[in-house]
DNA sequence: GAACAGCTGTCCGATGCCGGACACCGTGAT
DNA sequence: ATCACGGTGTCCGGCATCGGACAGCTGTTC
């Protein structure tokens, strides 16, 4: 088995955690948050691979106001890490909401626990993706960017000069200096 | 009036279309396609400030397929172009699907037609935002690069560099020279 | 309070990029 | 056949960027 992944979990039903825990307990070590609140106090983030999200329906409120907040403190926090929704309550216009705020995946409760584990793998791709493309040094930038530019102008180098603001000379030094 | 917005449209059914073009006669132009089939015959898509796409169930299947291939084909073509949904049939598995294909909102048939226009408005802003970010050049990446490194180490200049990739003179240098 | 660690800001000679210019090549219009 | 055009690849003198080094400032440790 490969190292687990490290995944936060917010859900204020400890059973239900459990019962995660235990569906996960092949792939993943939790961290286990019963409220949404004590988010500030946990500060390493980026030890996370994944968060998986209840949508902690509170008693007076049906609309997933809460778990839509913690999905924007969580962003906040940190926008690298990706977002599990995880909902008993599956309204079309909260799954929605969810994305828009930026949760990368949405599943209802109850779960399968094979679905669970794929959405937390690819939880775990996304932000390790964007925890790259986040760290990359301006060099890499630089590359990347003019990998696409060239993509984009197919093949035209003065074109994907134009476009990267850049003469065409430049260009050539810069591609033979990445090595394209 | 500031000038419209070019919308494209697919929707096989000519009567919604019609409505669709009557609720947003105010704000925007359409081009409307009544075959998904069409799009590889439709070049400009540089010149759309968003799609609005019907779901478009086949009588033979209900799981939203053909929908779903059409945003895969219009990314194909335009990452940049923000995708807007319309459906009748509102599964929440149809909508996760629909978002991590890259769709950027979800409408439920009937839709209200305030809610429809803020939807269009603001895919417009986020295909601009997306145009606007792929087409930066090489200087303006490396302005957002550094201010973004900046602020993610807080100010400490040495850190900053460290994670760019740069050496501590060559950053200040860069920091003078995009007046930062 | 002295030594240390971790910053900031600045200097300067060597290096390496800059872009205008040039030669060349295929294609399409006159 | 020739010209204009839009592209490619390369050269070279000038100048901008490089990074190692130095001085200074502010805490923390012993």
């Amino acid at each position: 088995m490969k190292t687990p992944y490290r995944i936060l979990l917010i859900e204020n039903d400890t059973a239900v955690a459990q019962a995660i825990r235990l569906a996960l307990r092949e792939i993943a070590e939790l961290d286990i948050l019963t409220d949404p609140a004590e988010l500030h106090a946990s500060p390493s983030f980026h030890s996370y691979d994944a968060a998986l999200l209840d949508m902690n329906f509170q008693p007076d409120q049906r609309d997933g106001r809460a778990g839509l907040e913690t999905i924007d403190r969580l962003r906040a926090a940190d926008p690298s890490l990706a977002i599990v929704m995880l909902t008993v309550f599956g309204g079309v216009a909260i799954a929605v909401e969810a994305f828009k705020r930026g949760a990368s995946d949405f599943l209802l409760k109850p779960w399968r626990n094979d679905r669970l584990v794929d959405a937390l793998r690819a939880a775990a791709a996304l932000t390790k993706r964007q925890r790259a493309s986040a760290a990359m040094s301006l060099e890499e930038m630089e590359r990347h960017a003019i990998e696409r530019a060239l993509a984009r102008a197919d093949g035209n180098i003065s074109h994907a000069a134009a476009a990267l603001g850049l003469t065409r000379p430049a260009l050539y030094r810069r591609i033979e200096k990445h090595g394209l």
